[in-house]
DNA sequence: TTGTTTTTTTGACAAATGTCAAGCGTAAAA
DNA sequence: TTTTACGCTTGACATTTGTCAAAAAAACAA
């Protein structure tokens, strides 16, 4: 950026300031601590095995994140939206290699800072720890109506909540990637939505 | 307490100094915030629909928090084994009602501290903030690991998984909570145990 | 202890979902 | 355009899991 602010961070802060508004000096720790990258259909971010030590946000595109099962199929673990914040949760909380493969599946814009830098600003701006509990609390909301969800409905009704809960996604992912997602299979999946 | 620390909040600090120790001061206001409660059997912590408005730590016992389907039938949605944290996650971050009930399955000594005065002691000492932030991210490690194993394993698989993650429960909680915690029915899990 | 209630197991059967293979349609590549 | 590859659908059938009812076992209370 020859002057002014990169305006694909310029987003990232105005999606973080939705609920608090960042002091200045957070601001420009973030700004130096902040890579963006443009990202092709087909790409990955992190491949199963490497070490995801980045948090990543996206400002457009779109995302999935899978692992594999024993007999070599892939499981949607999760599908990332426009501003949404996305990482291996395990690997990046563990330090170990991500359980997951993070893959572009529309022309994506990420963001991304390291772990060490995120820490750093936290340790220094206690305010970033607040905006960093609310982000990784609701998540945690996310992550239990999922199980709400494969616990307790056919797959009719998965496939249903599903179109209600990502009304954007229906028509933009490929169907073996939502039925793996819900945990049934393609067929099942395609039964279903006659 | 006529003098010295209660026992219990004193097992509390301790469980959380495993990772980090804390200030005298965050120690102090956690003293003064913390309640204890012996509970028994078949008493309930929190109704649902009522408020939570408070995270609980459990001492010993056995707590199970558990939900209506729309027939009516529970589904547990977790069983809270000793020194681990609790709390109606939904309603204690949005501030809405609990979706959810906390039952006590085995008499049980809890401590719980109401969120203002959680908030509170992070704010004033944001190495609180770093701690909770700790606790939240692992949960959110667990949660993941729930998923996989709903959306991708069958019901034996299940059981497997269960008994290997939970081995200290297998004996202690009766197969129903079991059963709808593995999304399948009684009899499929006791067919499956044979 | 005995009697009562609740939980677990079992059987017969039904329904849902999975598997495999083939065909169709669409979109990308040559 | 033609060809190829991939994703989606469909059918026939297998398997798993669910449902309902009853019996057995275990837990609880009197």
């Amino acid at each position: 950026m020859p002057n002014g602010l990169n305006p694909h961070i310029q987003h990232l802060l105005e999606s973080i300031q939705v609920s608090i508004i960042l002091p200045q000096e957070v601001k420009e720790m973030l700004i130096k601590s902040i890579e963006v990258r443009e990202l092709k259909k087909g790409d990955i971010v992190i491949e199963e095995g490497t070490h995801c030590n980045e948090l990543f946000f996206l400002n457009y595109g779109l995302i999935r994140i899978f692992y594999y099962r024993d007999n070599g199929d892939e499981v949607t673990s999760s599908f990332v939206q426009e501003n949404e914040f996305f990482t291996n949760v395990k690997g990046f909380v563990n330090e170990t290699p991500s359980s997951e493969t993070i893959s572009i599946i529309e022309n994506s814009c990420i963001c991304s800072i390291k772990k060490e830098k995120y820490f750093a600003i936290m340790q220094k701006h206690p305010i970033f720890f607040y905006v960093s509990h609310q982000f990784i609390n609701k998540h945690r909301v996310e992550l239990e109506d999922r199980i709400k969800m494969l616990q307790s409905l056919t797959a009719k009704e998965k496939y249903n909540n599903f179109k209600a809960t990502y009304p954007k996604l229906i028509n933009r992912v490929q169907l073996s990637y939502i039925a793996s997602f819900l945990g049934i299979t393609n067929e099942t999946l395609s039964r279903i939505r006659k």
